[in-house]
DNA sequence: AGCACGCCGACT
DNA sequence: GTCGGCGTGCTC
């Protein structure tokens, strides 16, 4: 009987994206089953496409126009049945098509491409390189022909131990050098799988976990729920620098006691470094790391590792949470507010939701922990559908930092015309004297944020975005900070009416300036996008900071995260009012968390810290709720506001996006396909929803593409997934979609 | 999205 | 009479 094989193909669009069915040849029969990654001949060039198969079957007659699949991938690369399951569930929920789910669950490295081999399409790896050369000290340089100062560095960076060519050209020790020092025999080379150098310097240092009595009482309250085997769900709803690592560790613990295997998810890849240290220095090897700044192939090599079961700890951003594992028995979610667990592509998926589905499936224990916990998760906890766990007090008994409001109103009628306020410079230049350091957030990149005609008042914007240009002063060019188009020379004068240009706003370049005036000989690191370009300098810059090698720290809320400083005494938050009055109904959550982690920097070891927060509206509840750190009270405000004005958790957000070139189209299928929804949901008027626009996007253009969006209030169930998937339907079938592209997303606070 | 099939204007 | 314009429809 021939079998047959349903497949997802790649590059599908949401109108053609369905199961394909493909004939087995007798030859990969054996390498054929759900999950794996095939080649097959697709549309009516037969071209090949890379597709993997969601089931198999037999058929006696199969349809006479089957074709048939041209290869296949090696076992390895096949989907595990759970992960399988989240494919379906991705789809399902994101509305995204078969393959972007499979892409988004297997790393690049373990993807494939159609190569053409003696005449015939087959599969290629798209890696090869799975080893790499390391080098080690072997015996002594000789004196004789006086060794280059390359040789004598190679030597002396490899006597600590072995180390890799990428390792080593980092140092700036090339090939030729190492070539040659092989060749004297100084060095020997060895080929290396490359999983086993990463964060092999990190020593195995286990020491017992000393936990404090709330601590311990955070253990004690969750371990049942670890040890239950049952689906179970909390919030570590902890203060910053209450220690919540300290319980993570003492969970994880028990996690390896009992057979199982543990997930951390961390918000960004500068904060894997620590959980990584602490990690490995308590658990050693067997740990696995899953994030984007690792290569191609030390990405695919972990999640080998994690696949063949050498690994019993994952921990990585977003894309982690479908790291291989099996036997989850805890997830942990760190930081669960910040964004960086929702993905904006597709599939547009939220950490928090694919952790909830993996959770339930395993039967293991998700913890979610914030000092700031998004409303939604902490009005799960007090409704009783997460366990809430808290902790209350800073480590060591250490008192908050006290917050001063600075009245940028009353500044500015003083007649100071700079960014940074007059109490603040005194406060820094006394922290210079008594050698302690400072945090400065502003959260706005670049030197001057608006370019705007004196005369006619336009405002420069770029041509690809509707958004404003922002100066930058290394470049002295106009740039778009959505696209990165760039304006070199910034112009003078108005492209409308020839009026002179005025450039004012502040951004962290601008304020550095002000700062090296105001300070002379002060020692200020900037840290944002544009400081940060190369891999690893955050950590780098954010190291050295914490070694003392600069007075303060200056940028965007990459600084409100990241290491414990102990000698930071003073932290001054800039610009916060335009987030304050930012667009999407997180504004205020946003604001929150961020003033309360960066407030949360000061004062951490012996000397106490202060915060001065400059606004024009010192009495806004919301700046005064994160001065006193306040959560709870926080909480019942938002709480209240989300109720009254109907935003969840109270409801669902679904907004459905419409993008493309020409604005007449996109404009013209928004409103088409608002017209098939309102049908539908005519005939089903149990589904409770609430249709606003559509209308333009807050970003209208963005690269070019006129955005409009559609927002519906819904409840994100079974029922109305069903109908938004009538509505594609029916939309796809009009003939609107090729001008205008759709995409949904529900985890959005009300643009896309 | 690509690609082929299909039915009307300017070329040999 | 033919080459090619891109409208329409399908992709196992």
């Amino acid at each position: 009987m021939p079998q047959i094989a349903k497949v997802a193909v790649s590059d599908a669009t949401i109108h053609f994206d369905k199961l394909y069915s493909y004939l087995v040849p007798q030859e990969l029969a054996e390498h054929i089953w759900p999950g794996s990654m095939v080649l097959v001949p697709f549309g009516a060039g037969s071209k090949p496409r890379m597709a993997v198969v969601l089931e198999c079957g037999e058929e006696t007659e199969p349809d006479p126009r089957l074709k048939t699949i041209l290869d296949a991938a090696p076992e390895e690369a096949r989907l595990t049945p759970d992960l399988i399951e989240l494919v379906h569930f991705l789809r399902d929920r994101t509305f995204c098509t078969w393959f972007e789910a499979v892409k988004a669950m297997i790393p690049y490295g373990a993807q494939y491409q159609p190569a053409r081999k003696d005449g015939r399409w087959v599969m290629q790896s798209r890696l090869s390189r799975t080893a790499e050369p390391v080098y080690t000290l072997v015996g002594e340089l000789p004196q004789k022909p006086k060794p280059g100062p390359k040789q004598a560095a190679a030597v002396q960076a490899l006597r600590d131990g072995p180390l890799s060519r990428k390792e080593l050209a980092e140092q700036g020790i090339s090939d030729a050098t190492l070539k040659t020092l092989c060749e004297k025999g100084v060095l020997s080379v060895e080929q290396r799988d490359k999983l086993l150098d990463l964060f092999a310097s990190i020593p195995f240092d286990p020491r017992p976990l000393e936990l404090s009595p709330e601590q311990q009482a955070a253990y004690d309250a969750l371990e049942p729920d670890l040890t239950a085997r049952q689906p179970r769900a909390a919030l570590l709803y902890g203060v910053t620098g209450s220690g919540k690592t300290a319980v993570f560790l003492k969970l994880i613990e028990r996690t390896l006691e009992l057979g199982r295997k543990a997930l951390v998810l961390v918000p960004e890849i500068s904060l894997t470094p620590q959980m990584i240290r602490r990690l490995k220095q308590m658990f050693g090897s067997r740990l696995a790391v899953q994030h984007s700044a690792l290569n191609n192939t030390e990405r695919l090599l972990q999640w080998r590792m994690i696949q063949s079961g050498k690994a019993d700890i994952v921990v990585g951003t977003r894309s982690a949470v479908f790291a291989p594992l099996r036997d989850i028995g805890l997830i942990i979610i760190d930081e669960e507010q910040e964004h960086t667990y929702q993905s904006e592509s597709a599939p547009r998926y939220s950490a928090h939701d694919v952790a909830k589905k993996r959770a339930a499936a395993e039967g293991a224990l998700l913890v979610f922990a914030s000092a700031t916990p998004r409303t939604e998760t902490y009005h799960a906890a007090q409704s009783g559908r997460l366990r809430l766990v808290t902790l209350t007090q800073r480590y060591g008994g250490r008192p908050l930092p006290t917050v001063d409001f600075i009245d940028m109103r009353a500044e500015l009628a003083a007649g100071n015309p700079r960014e940074v306020s007059g109490r603040l410079v005194q406060e820094l230049k006394v922290n210079l004297q008594k050698g302690e350091q400072s945090i400065l957030l502003l959260n706005r990149r670049g030197y001057r944020t608006v370019a705007m005609c004196s005369v006619c008042g336009h405002v420069i914007k770029c041509p690809n975005c509707s958004v404003p240009m922002v100066y930058h002063k290394p470049q002295q060019a106009l740039m778009c900070h959505h696209c990165g188009h760039q304006v070199r020379p910034a112009p003078q004068r108005c492209p409308e009416c020839g009026g002179k240009l005025n450039y004012s706003g502040f951004g962290t370049q601008r304020v550095e300036e002000e700062l090296e005036q105001l300070l002379p000989g002060a020692r200020i690191l900037r840290m944002d996008q544009d400081s940060t370009g190369q891999k690893n300098s955050h950590e780098k810059m954010l190291a050295e900071f914490a070694a003392g090698q600069h007075d303060i720290l200056l940028g965007t809320q990459m600084v409100a995260k990241g290491l414990d400083f102990e000698k930071v005494t003073l932290v001054g938050v800039l610009g916060i009012d335009s987030m304050l009055f930012g667009q999407g109904f997180r504004a205020f959550e946003n604001v929150f968390s961020l003033v309360t982690q960066v407030i949360g920097r000061g004062g951490r070891a012996e000397l106490p810290g202060r915060a001065l927060i400059q606004t024009v509206v010192p009495e806004h509840p919301v700046l005064k709720l994160a001065a006193a750190q306040d959560y709870p009270a926080f909480y019942r405000q938002e709480i209240a506001f989300r109720k009254f004005s109907l935003y969840p958790p109270f409801c669902a957000f679904c907004v459905v996006g419409f993008t493309g070139k020409q604005e007449g189209a996109v404009c013209q299928a928004a409103f088409a396909f608002a017209r098939i929804l309102a049908d539908l949901a005519a005939k089903q008027p149990e589904i409770p929803l609430r249709l606003l626009g559509p209308a333009p996007m807050n970003i209208g253009m963005l690269a070019g593409k006129y955005r409009y969006k559609l927002t519906i209030k819904c409840r994100n169930d079974a029922a109305f997934r069903a109908l938004m998937r009538g509505a594609l339907d029916e939309y796809a079938k009009q003939k609107l979609p090729a001008k205008a592209t759709v995409a949904l997303d529900f985890n959005s606070d009300g643009d896309m």
